[in-house]
DNA sequence: CTGTTAGCGCTTTCAC
DNA sequence: GTGAAAGCGCTAACAG
């Protein structure tokens, strides 16, 4: 009884059925040239008439490749992270890789030692890193030293042109604070994201470079430090809207924190988009969700994926010379949130 | 030079260093029994010595497991799917196996096609499936053709004590519609999830045995068919407050639902709780950012994960006999959105 | 308690 | 264009 019979056919299996020697079936499986075409037709007879499937295991000892990337993440739960992961995901398995998801959690030595481990016991072929992560410059270190290539998503410096992943966010919030001008506002609040997010300043940059070019002052009292959390969104609503030059629109560096303003705004009777225009960024489910519907921004998250996953699967073949998008635009939704004008937004300004 | 200098020590490496065959240092590495505590040390002074990491393909291509579990799931987006993702990651890790994420999607031969292709290709040692897979019988027929264990959240049907694990929505949907009649309200809405989910059911016996006990008529009326979705809650609360007999309260089975119910109050200017008192279930992280927050009932995902990662090594690694809680409680969170009592809710009462 | 032998199923290297 | 031999790093089965 060989190997066949007995449930899983191995590669000489196939081999002896199609009276070829196992090297060749090795070229077949693994796409080689140099193959008579013949030749490879009969070898995937004989592996489609045994129900081959090639093991793994096997090649990657024999190859010392895994086919196995990691996805490095901290806090997995933003709309934008899932985006990402489910990007990731498609487009690694295309290229015959699978994902493996890779929190970071604990002390600086803990991810380390965590990663090191997992990455030398599994023999990982590549790595994504996401923001914050990206920043964390001993794990950087890290991957040097284990020798892998990485990609990083929307990292603040180092920039080489190759190992990384951008998006427009400068550009989306120019437009988007240039929307809220051109409906009449000129007092528009600005809630900040985390500080050591590149998008976060990029979206600030793009408030401002807005501002610049409508010739409106910038107002320090109506930009507020967030965090990108819920809580902070109502921090930022409980401070902008008591101001006596209060805002009549704010735009905040993410839905969650919108949501936060919106709720101390629908507390204080503030009717948006009447009284209050509200934008935010990330468009994630809840800016459909909230009431009412969230102006926003949508990050090309499945795009960037999908190029990170390309980069990094060419980094681990080798292969050069391949285009990639630089940096790919956002998408901007314009929802009930900021849809009145100005005679409306104008009623709200303090006499 | 040995293996050790070139970067990479094996377990031949350790065995010469610690001066015992390899065998020993396999023991070691696997934590059998039958190693001299002093070897032992031995042993493991090498490899820490030499730095060494045992490669998962060789052992997987050796013994046969690859040390990988897979998480079969359709439509990951849901706060609850993140939880038992991340539940399932956690305790995964802890027990050495890697999880891998396999989503569900396209036809039903694709799907099959696919999971095959990868259960074979990976050796994948055992799966958790999710709902709504979880009643897929083709793809459970097709993973006892496989003969590998699974274990199943919350499936409808064949429940054998072992391969599933469940919670315990009834009783939270009883307690909860039992706290909207403590408040006065006796015009009940409720909003069902989709019906092929095991959930979904359990949710509604649970509104319907909160009824019966109170000795509350059920309106049919008031119960609304939504498929979780939020555009299903918007049509939900369109026909249920539209109804002459209004409902003074809503209790939808996700949160998502309760959104749309939400949207619709507003727009017809409902106070809520004031004129409606409404309720969901999942507490996701939405439920705190609408306004008013959302009363909802907290799944224990992370505790059903940790159950179902547990139950799957423990069929993979042969090991009987082990306990596991049977049906966990969920927690209801009670929020600002049903904090109205009787004397207000009457109020909205239809004349 | 420890060691020996023989693979696991593939790729690599080199030969033809 | 194809094949033979060697070996990746580990564990299984058995022996002692």
């Amino acid at each position: 009884m060989n190997s066949a019979e007995k449930g899983r056919a191995t590669i000489n299996d196939v081999a002896a059925k199609a009276q070829v020697s196992k090297k060749t079936v090795s070229r077949v499986i693994n796409n080689e040239t140099n193959v008579k075409q013949e030749t490879r037709e009969r070898v995937q007879q004989a592996m489609s008439d045994l129900n081959y499937f090639p093991s793994l295991s096997a090649r990657s000892l024999a190859s010392k490749r895994s086919y196995l990337v990691a996805m490095l993440y901290f806090d997995l739960h933003a709309h934008y992270l899932h985006q990402l992961q489910s990007g990731l995901l498609d487009h690694f398995s295309t290229r015959g890789y699978s994902l493996l998801l890779h929190p970071c959690e604990g002390d600086n030595d803990t991810i380390l030692q965590n990663l090191e481990r997992k990455a030398r016991y599994m023999n990982i072929d590549g790595f994504v890193l996401v923001p914050p992560l990206v920043h964390m410059s001993s794990l950087v270190s890290l991957l040097k030293q284990l020798d892998k290539p990485y990609v990083r998503i929307a990292p603040k410096e180092e920039h080489d042109g190759f190992s990384e992943v951008l998006c427009n966010d400068e550009q989306a919030a120019y437009e988007l604070t240039q929307h809220l001008i051109q409906k009449g506002h000129r007092q528009i609040g600005f809630v900040k994201g985390a500080a050591d997010c590149l998008a976060a300043s990029k979206r600030y940059d793009g408030y401002l470079r807005a501002l610049k070019t409508h010739h409106l002052p910038l107002d320090p009292t109506l930009v507020f430090e967030g965090d990108y959390d819920f809580t902070s969104g109502v921090a930022a609503g409980q401070h902008l809207l008591s101001l006596v030059r209060r805002p009549t629109a704010i735009f905040c560096s993410n839905d969650n924190m919108a949501a936060g303003v919106l709720n101390v705004a629908h507390a204080k009777g503030l009717s948006v988009p009447n009284q209050l225009a509200l934008a935010g960024y990330d468009d994630s489910p809840l800016a459909q969700q909230i009431w009412p519907a969230l102006t926003s921004v949508a990050q090309p998250g499945r795009k960037m994926a999908e190029v990170a996953a390309n980069k990094l699967i060419d980094k681990i073949e080798n292969i050069e010379n391949a285009e990639y998008p630089q940096n790919i635009g956002c998408d901007i939704k314009y929802r009930a949130s900021t849809q009145s004008e100005l005679s409306l937004a104008s009623l709200v300004e303090p006499a």
